[in-house]
DNA sequence: GGTAGCGAGTTGTTCAACAATCCGACAAGG
DNA sequence: CCTTGTCGGATTGTTGAACAACTCGCTACC
C-alpha cells in the first residue's frame, strides 16, 4: 500500500499509463453530463441568447431525453449560473446586469494577478500556452473571426490563472469565462471589443517571459480595470 | 427603469423590506435543494465520514424522497465536491489526500491574501465581522467546544474574504472551507487542531485595524502556510 | 376600472419499469 | 495457490406516465 515497490515487477508499468488514459473514455459521462455540455456549448456561442426560456417538454423533445435527465442537465448549469431558475416557472439563459460584470471583473482581478504574483518562477510551458493563446487571437484577427478572437482571449487568460498552478483556481477561472460570454453576447453589436487587447496581452507576456512579476500584475490589473469600463459602457 | 423614483410612492417604502424577508420563507426551495442541504450539513458536522457510500435506495427511503429528486440532490453535493460520482457504482463522501489539501490552501491563500490588499478601506461592519467571528472562537475555546472553535474559524476567514466586497468569491470561499471540512475530520485525532490560531486571527484583526493591509496580508499568508503544513503533517 | 376566479399549460415530485453495469461467489483449469 | 470464466443478485441509469402545485392570461362581474 505504501511504496509502490512490488518485487517481481518494475515500477514503471508501461501499461499503467495507458490505464490513466483509457479511464477518461470508458468514463462515459451520463446523458445529463452530455446534455449539460451541449447546452454549455450552445450558451457560450450565443446559440441560446440570454433571457431565453428552457421549456422541459420542448427542450427535452429536441435533445431526446426524458424530464428527468433534462432537469438534471439543468441543475448541473444552474450551478455554473448559465442559467437562472425560477421555482414553478422554469428556466432561463442567465441575464447579466451591471453589479455581475463588475463583480465578475473584480474575481478576475483577485484570481489572475494573485496568479502572478504566487507564481515564484514560472515553467517554459506555462509560457509557451500563454504565449500559443496569444497568436491564436492573432491569427483570429487577422482573419476577422472576432468570436475566435474571444476564445483565444480567454485562453488567456485561463493561462495566466495557471501559473497559479491550482485546479481549483483553474476550474473556478474556467466558469468565470462562461459566465462572461453572457455578457459579451449582451454587447453583441461590438465585434471589435476584442481587438484592442491583443497588443495588451503581448505586453503583459513579455514582462512574465522577463521575470517582472509586480510590472505584469500591474498591467493586467490596469487591462481589466479598462476591459470592465468598455464592457459596462456598452450596457448602458 | 434607472433610478427607482416613481412618482406618487416613497422611495422607502415600509413594506419592501418585508417582501425581502418574506421572499426567503414564501419562495420555498426545491426538496431536492432541502435534500442536499440536509446532506451537506451532515457531512461538515462530520456524521456522514468520508468514503461512506450513499446508496439512493436506502438514502431515498430515510430522507423520505424519491429516487429522482435524490439524484438531483447529489448531482449538487457532487459539483461542490462534498461527494464524488462514481459511474454505475454510486456516489460517495468525498475522500481528500494531500494534494487537494494543497491546492485548497494554495486557492485560499490566492483569495483571502487578495481580498485584504484588494480592499483600499475596510468598513466599519466588516470589520466588526471578523472581531465578533474572533470572540465566537474564543468563547468556545473556553468551552472546550472545538467543533464550534473551527466554525467560528471558517467564519473568520469568510469575512476575511468579504473584504473583496465580490459575491462570487464569498461563494468561493464558503465552498473551499466546507471541502476542508472534510479535512478536518480526516485528522480527526487532533481536536485542539483549531485552537493556536485564535490568537494569531486577533492579530491580524488588529492589523488591518490599523490599516496596515500588507502586514496583515503577509500574516496571514504565513498563518496559511504553518495551518497547511500542520494539517499535512496530520495525513502521514 | 379594478378584481375575483376559472382554466390551460408548465413545473415539482413520485412511482414503476427496464436496460446497463458492478460485484461477489463459485467453479474450472493451469 | 492463483488465475480465469461465468452466473446471479443488487445497484445505478434512464425513461415514461401520472398527479399535485403553481403561474399566467382571460373572462365575467361588480
Amino acid at each position: 500500500m505504501g511504496s509502490p515497490s512490488t518485487p517481481d515487477q518494475a515500477d514503471a508499468d508501461p501499461w499503467s499509463d495507458l490505464l490513466a488514459d483509457n479511464r477518461s473514455v470508458l468514463d462515459r459521462t451520463s446523458t445529463a453530463e452530455r446534455v449539460a455540455d451541449a447546452l454549455r456549448q450552445w450558451i457560450i456561442d450565443g446559440r441560446l441568447r440570454p433571457g431565453t426560456r428552457l421549456s422541459e417538454h420542448s427542450a427535452g423533445k429536441a435533445l431526446g431525453v426524458s424530464r428527468n435527465t433534462l432537469r438534471e442537465a439543468f441543475r448541473l448549469l444552474v450551478h455554473e449560473r448559465l442559467l437562472v431558475h425560477e421555482f414553478h416557472r422554469g428556466v432561463f439563459v442567465r441575464v447579466l446586469d451591471a453589479d455581475d460584470v463588475t463583480d465578475l471583473y473584480r474575481t478576475r482581478r483577485l484570481l489572475e494577478t494573485g496568479a502572478i504574483r504566487a507564481a515564484s518562477d514560472i515553467p517554459q510551458e506555462r509560457l509557451a500556452a500563454i504565449t500559443s493563446a496569444i497568436t491564436a487571437a492573432e491569427e483570429a484577427a487577422a482573419k476577422e473571426r472576432w468570436l475566435d478572437v474571444g476564445t483565444a482571449n480567454m485562453r488567456f487568460h485561463q493561462a495566466i490563472t495557471a501559473l497559479a498552478g491550482s485546479p481549483r483556481a483553474d476550474e473556478i477561472m474556467q466558469q468565470l469565462t462562461a459566465e462572461l460570454r453572457l455578457a459579451f453576447h449582451a454587447t453583441s453589436a461590438l465585434r471589435r471589443f476584442h481587438e484592442p487587447y491583443i497588443e495588451l496581452n503581448r505586453r503583459i507576456a513579455r514582462l512574465l517571459a522577463d521575470g517582472d512579476l509586480d510590472a505584469a500584475a500591474h498591467a493586467l490589473d490596469d487591462y481589466l480595470t479598462t476591459a470592465q469600463r468598455q464592457l459596462l459602457d456598452a450596457f448602458a
